[in-house]
DNA sequence: ACTTTTGTTAACCATTTGGTTAAACCATGA
DNA sequence: TCATGGTTTAACCAAATGGTTAACAAAAGT
């Protein structure tokens, strides 16, 4: 009986994911999740008890599994700036992936932020390092020039981020310009990215 | 009665702009719309016939807002580069002055294109430059350089929209590394957009 | 004054929705 | 085989919610 349970649990867990993604925690109905998982309603609440529970486990398994894919952070052996190329990849290939998770994390987080912080804090014990405190110490030891990490954290994610967040509108926007989203558009926006980090993690001259 | 009338609407509008802003569509409740306005619920179904009307009212009107705001895109007296510096200052100026305005837009759009398409087609109508076309022109005539306008714009907006849309996320990052926000980062993140475009739009040496 | 129109409210209604219950189902071990 | 305990379901419930109604209040028109 442990095979059919487990195999149910992660169905709707699956479903879940879905329909919270698509829907946020408001939006979604316990009735959307039962018919997509292909079982009753009652069910639901019989593996987990309420809809909040539910999807505290669908939150937190988004938030630890961006965290395990973007500890390229925390691998010593690789330069700086070559990290954080690594790391901007890696975080625009899983939104690729998961296209709705920011909008989806920005949406939760900003009507729960005692939940996140929690989260957050639970996962974030086992690194070593964060993007922040990474600069600093490059800042430090003068790998890289001297800039705001605060800033430049936020204009990295912004530029990786926001074009699957806004998606709707930059689709919108195109569209009404006649102009077609591709695979090569794709790449040039993540080669902009990488402009604008060398731009940064360089040492140019004035 | 003109007046008073008058006076009610635009008290619910306002009060429905609250609300709806902060809570969404579907978040949001007639009755808290109600309140927050001080008035029975009946008769927002007396203004406003449903949440429907009411709620498309207000987004109209943001978005002509707007619109109305990034306008500078038009004024050909100013060079391209210094419109484009104006257009991220007046961008990031009013998202300081509705911080909800950019996720709000975005919910509503992503699960409403329809709507949000016949709104903007309807605003544009009037708009002689966009973005988009400004660029193309630009770069026709030579005075800006060759570059992609679409991934230019998207890595404008982003830069621009993404620390408001994502303020919940770099609150708790900051607040985490105990840093706090103030007017000093606020001027650094402007400048460093300004940085961006200067760095994108001004011919410089390879 | 009184009638009509506009503005406002309390009470009510139908539907949706998260959640519960009691019974049925079914694999397993005694 | 049948008792046991985890799994699943149909039916139900209470609260929330968008929307309606009927009556009342207040201006405006005559």
């Amino acid at each position: 009986m442990k095979l059919k349970d487990q195999n149910t649990e992660s169905i709707i867990l699956e479903s879940a994911r879905l329909i919270f993604m698509d829907k946020g925690l408001y939006g979604a109905r316990m009735q959307d999740i039962a018919n997509q998982a292909g079982i009753n309603k009652a069910l639901l609440h019989y593996y987990f008890r309420n809809k909040e529970r539910l999807f505290d486990e669908v939150f937190g398994g988004a938030l630890s599994k961006y965290f395990q894919k973007m500890d390229i952070i925390s691998d010593e052996s690789i330069p700086i700036l070559e990290r954080v190329l690594t790391y901007s990849e890696r975080f625009v290939g899983f939104l690729s992936e998961y296209p709705q998770m920011s909008i989806f994390l920005i949406k939760e987080i900003s009507s729960n932020q005692a939940l996140f912080h929690i989260k957050v804090q639970g996962i974030k014990k086992n690194k070593k390092y964060s993007l922040l405190s990474l600069m600093s110490q490059g800042i430090e030891t003068g790998e890289i020039p001297t800039l705001d990490p605060v800033i430049f954290l936020i204009n990295l994610h912004s530029l990786c981020a926001y074009p699957f967040v806004a998606a709707p509108i930059f689709n919108a926007i195109c569209q009404n310009s006649g102009i077609q989203w591709s695979d090569e558009k794709h790449q040039k926006l993540l080669y902009s990215i990488h402009e604008f980090i060398r731009f940064k993690l360089s040492k140019h001259p004035l």
